[in-house]
DNA sequence: ATGACGTTTTTCAAACGA
């Protein structure tokens, strides 16, 4: 089973890279974040052309949303409405033959790391807060996956000292998400495949005058398993290219292959 | 670290992203 997620900057306006990602590596699931559409404005008849007829979608306008799609039918799905704020952040679908997957959008948490003055800082944390409890309370087994906003490790971006007070790696959001990690024995999938030693990224900014070259990216986006999983991942690939293709997300698709 | 870039919207400027 062929899953690959990817925070997509608008479904609408890369509709072009969505296909020639389907085309060349062909998912059976393909998680997308930052759809950043209502649900009855999906391009619902694009991905059916795809190959991916089955969808599980939750979209606001302008902001957020995810969308779940899949070559063979989805037969159960649900929204939790974290924080309760009535945002899109998350969607689950049960595929027959594959454990649950949870497709998340983590809040980007803003400026500033304080949640005393920074309230979408004060919202981040407090998602993570309820995804760890939710995550101590899990049971069965469960693939979770999406851009999660938080680059735990010092290799999972370009210069560690220099991105300790900048929000996605600063000490207060990476123990949130160790503490998160631990409450469920979540497996980091992208970890096991390439040491915690040797830089991995998912996101290079718009900003960067030649993104390759300068190299300065964080990984963002993450492929995570029950306990109970350990070992049926086996294959993950940063597909690094897609950065580079036309018109391209700042994000990178993560793709695993799982033997159930 | 900075500045610079891309998408969206009761648009042509501002909010948001990370």
């Amino acid at each position: 089973m062929r899953l690959i997620t990817w925070n997509i900057n608008s479904v609408r306006a890369r509709l072009d890279i969505v296909a020639q990602l389907v085309r060349d590596y062909q998912p059976d699931v393909l998680c997308l974040q930052e759809t950043k559409v209502q649900d009855h404005m999906f391009p619902t008849g694009f991905f059916e052309e795809l190959g991916l007829p089955h969808l599980a979608i939750h979209g606001q306008k302008s902001h957020h949303g995810v969308a779940t799609a899949s070559k063979t039918p989805i037969d159960d799905h649900f929204k939790i409405d974290w924080c309760e704020k009535g945002d899109a952040r998350h969607i689950a679908v049960k595929v027959d033959g594959m454990p649950m997957i949870h497709n998340f959008y983590v809040p980007a948490g803003g400026d500033e790391p304080d949640p005393v003055i920074n309230d979408k800082f004060a919202h981040k944390l407090k998602f993570l807060d309820e995804m760890t409890s939710w995550s101590a309370d899990l049971d069965g087994d469960h693939i979770l996956v999406g851009d999660l906003n938080i680059a735990p490790y010092e290799d999972d971006v370009w210069d560690h000292k220099k991105l300790l007070k900048v929000v996605s790696h600063t000490p207060v959001e990476v123990e949130a998400m160790l503490k998160l990690i631990e409450a469920h024995g979540w497996q980091d999938i992208m970890r096991d495949f390439v040491p915690k030693d040797q830089k991995l990224y998912s996101w290079w900014s718009y900003r960067a005058r030649d993104w390759s070259a300068a190299d300065k990216g964080r990984r963002l986006d993450h492929v995570w398993t029950s306990p109970s999983l350990k070992g049926k991942a086996v294959h993950m690939e940063v597909i690094r290219d897609a950065r580079g293709w036309v018109k391209p997300s700042d994000h990178a698709p993560v793709l695993v292959d799982f033997n159930f």
